[in-house]
DNA sequence: TTGGTTGCGAGAGCACTGCTCTCGTTACGG
DNA sequence: CCGTAACGAGAGCAGTGCTCTCGCAACCAA
């Protein structure tokens, strides 16, 4: 019999599935500090201890659900990026910025795991990264295909400093060799702002200014399009 | 005699001085989750419950603290901003970016409990907003005197949205009635920018691509400044 | 000066947490 | 078929925020 369709390890994966399932329900209800392993045990109707065969410590757990989260945003990312013609990378970006704002409006608890303050004592293990990873670079891909054909523009504005362009340049042969090093450079800001500004939004920075946000955002990732030198909307 | 020399008037005020201390040096040193009421009564000699003479919950305390910080963080923004010669706004500007920065790193968890996610459950009471509004309103300044002084100019790109501008009028009744409404709204997005590099910065997320992140700021900043149409530097 | 009121600190206790250890059971694989 | 390893339950430990009660000390007014 096979390892992974034994009856244990179906009933493992079920029952693991059942543990973050339920896991998310609480973060979305009460946020990653209300993450009670206990009360995951209640509602699973079983002891505590025995949900220590699954995930060693909480923080496994917690990790875990930061994979899942990442995942799930990046999967949104790339069916957004998917939805729009191709060759035009302006509206690829847009749709992928919006499609970031409308997941972390929808699920404000899960997007603070990922963006907000690391919790408490807790380390981001290596597990994380390339999850985590996954989301710049698709926000990079209407970019490096714009250059490709042709419709994306150097607007470089400041020159780099010479320690700067070594750490873009090092960043460059991982990701994208054939970008020039400011239009990462601007790549980079643009992926900070927009997520720098549904952060604000989502944690009650804007209240008393532009809020509610959803006009400024449409500007802002307009005026990101722009510095990332894509070409202008039609 | 009067009642804020009385004897228990100076012991309250002292022993609350001493429990917002020791506070802070326990955010400082297990970040605001591992904030422990009776860690801190344990530290200062007393029971635990006594702390509730004090402070009515734990809630009321990170309030306290948040207020506090918020505080620390404008005066040092308004040290730098006096530090500058006032008619060299974009010099301001820079100054005061550099200090939020610094401010940030030297106490990542403090930053965290003003910038990061919202604490489970905690909503910010409305005694936090003024000391909150601090800092987007100093960091207006030099923008405003510049305005004055004909130095900085309107920068705008994209033609601002009629909800946007309502929103932003609105605003601008309230803090800077002399500035065109597209400034104001380069100065929010200069501001979300600010933070949301900081807030990258602090809770790791450009580790692997410009890690560590000074030369980046330096480069973002300058950005900024064009941004918002203050006068390049000479 | 006296006497009532109020502020205060200590202690016990409640309900909860993450986590560990032990113990009997059950499924697996050689 | 039988030893091993995975498993779930239960008890227990140390810690948490918070409440309540009790006795004492400071305060204010008569």
């Amino acid at each position: 019999m096979n390892a992974s369709t034994s009856a244990r390890a179906v009933a493992r994966r079920e029952l693991t599935l059942a543990i973050t399932t339920e896991a998310r329900r609480q973060i979305a209800d009460h946020g990653a500090d209300g993450l009670s392993l206990r009360a995951i045990a209640r509602e699973l109707g079983m002891a505590s201890s025995a949900l220590y065969r699954y995930f060693p410590s909480r923080d496994d757990l917690l990790t875990a659900l930061i994979i899942e989260a990442y995942t799930a945003l990046g999967d949104a990312i790339d069916a957004a990026d998917a939805g729009v013609e191709p060759r035009d990378v302006t509206g690829r970006w847009l749709a992928m910025c919006r499609t970031v704002r409308d997941w972390a409006r929808r699920q404000p608890h899960e997007y603070a795991l990922l963006y907000g303050s690391p919790v408490p004592g807790y380390r981001a293990p290596a597990d994380t990264i390339d999850p985590a990873a996954r989301i710049p670079l698709a926000l990079l891909g209407p970019l490096r295909d714009g250059w490709r054909a042709g419709s994306v523009i150097d607007r470089a504005t400041f020159p780099l400093t010479s320690g700067l362009s070594r750490q873009l340049s090092t960043l460059s042969e991982q990701i994208a060799p054939d970008l020039p090093l400011a239009v990462i450079g601007a790549a980079i800001s643009a992926w900070t702002r927009l997520f720098g500004l549904i952060s604000f939004e989502l944690f009650g920075h804007l209240v008393g200014s532009v809020d509610p946000a959803g006009e400024f955002f449409e500007h802002e990732i307009r005026s990101m399009a722009t510095q990332l030198g894509l070409p202008s909307i039609p």
